[in-house]
DNA sequence: CCAGGACTAGACAGACCTGTCTGTTCAATG
DNA sequence: CATTGAACAGACAGGTCTGTCTAGTCCTGG
């Protein structure tokens, strides 16, 4: 059993690809030649693996909920306070918006190619209720009265930073995003004092 | 020279049929013989009208943009408190979002599918200042301090809100943008009061 | 050594796309 | 009436796309 393959496995090297591609020029615009060709893979390896280029693509957003979840995860156990580890979520998507390659959100891109329903549309759910649902647990620890108001209100910014960033190109949103939050934050009710 | 076409004309059947249909379906997933077969028009006659399918598309978010705006505005007007005109402009989405053909925010979805820089993506520079300039003149007329800082956390709210209702199905979510801006106005610095 | 599975390379089918081009119809105008 | 221009209908070219299939190669376990 290979312990260690010499090269990376057509599997990885195709979702290396999908995610670079993809990413940068949208799913539609990006054809199953050019993604095979640039992982160095048979395009019968593609079909055995995902069985379709939406199995790729999902496969593709998977990867992707997966390292932007942990990102913001990693952003807020940097530090203690529960309210700035609500702004701490923020500051992980700022620092996304700050990579060179940053293009918007690859779940609102998916999501406006893809048909209403689907696969795609599933895997936009998922991300879109984890970044509610970490805003909330955060509201919840921080003792919000109506945590999931807040989070509602949160990931508002949230969204609205990450489409402000790509399509205006100002990444600077980011301190406008950051300031309104705490505004929230801090004209939130909190649940009675012991 | 006729004062009324019997029918109206090939281009505005045209624009009408690519209103609903790509924005229904999506730029991409629409091809051309769909629309004329929609419009009822030959296809020579969409080329000699917006001389490609770019174009026609560029027409179509045009008047998506002066019917959105106009909406904007009109819902501003029916009230006097400048305030109360910055929630108006939230107000006006909203009543957007309860409508059955609701999908979203075209322009999104528009700069979605196109490259990044072209005919489609100045379209919706334009639209997003448009909205953006809104709030700022309606900022300054309530004599908040820094209007530029405000209409940026507004139009986050405003971009926010539209995914929101979108994706996640959810036109509620209007409530909880609407209870957000007053809180961000309410917090904004006033100039100095006379 | 050999058998079997994984992978590669690339042709191919069938569908769809945009954009062009050729004719035809028809109404208004000179 | 004759002409002209707009619009129609639809074939066509040239390209791209997904997904399938054939054939060959390589590597590993037995």
């Amino acid at each position: 059993m290979p312990i260690t393959t010499a090269k990376t496995s057509p599997r990885q090297r195709l979702l290396d690809a999908a995610n670079e591609l993809f990413y940068a020029e949208g799913i539609h615009s990006v054809g199953i030649d050019r993604v095979i060709a640039q992982a160095g893979v048979a395009k019968a390896s593609l079909y055995s693996t995902f069985g379709s280029k939406e199995g790729l693509v999902c496969a593709y957003l998977d990867g992707r909920h997966e390292i932007m979840i942990g990102r913001l995860r990693a952003a807020v156990e940097q530090v203690d306070d529960p309210v700035e580890k609500m702004l701490a979520v923020l500051d992980g998507q700022a620092a996304h918006f700050a990579r060179p390659e940053f293009r918007g959100c690859a779940f609102v891109a998916a999501a406006a190619e893809a048909p209403a329903e689907g696969e795609i549309a599933e895997a936009t759910a998922r991300y879109r209720n984890e970044v509610r649902s970490l805003f909330a647990q955060l509201a919840t620890e921080a003792g919000i009265a109506n945590p999931e108001q807040l989070a509602d209100q949160l990931r508002l910014i949230y969204d609205g930073g990450s489409l402000a960033a790509n399509l205006d190109h100002n990444p600077a949103i980011a301190a406008s995003a950051r300031a309104a939050a705490r505004i929230l934050i801090d004209a939130a009710p909190r649940v009675a004092a012991s």
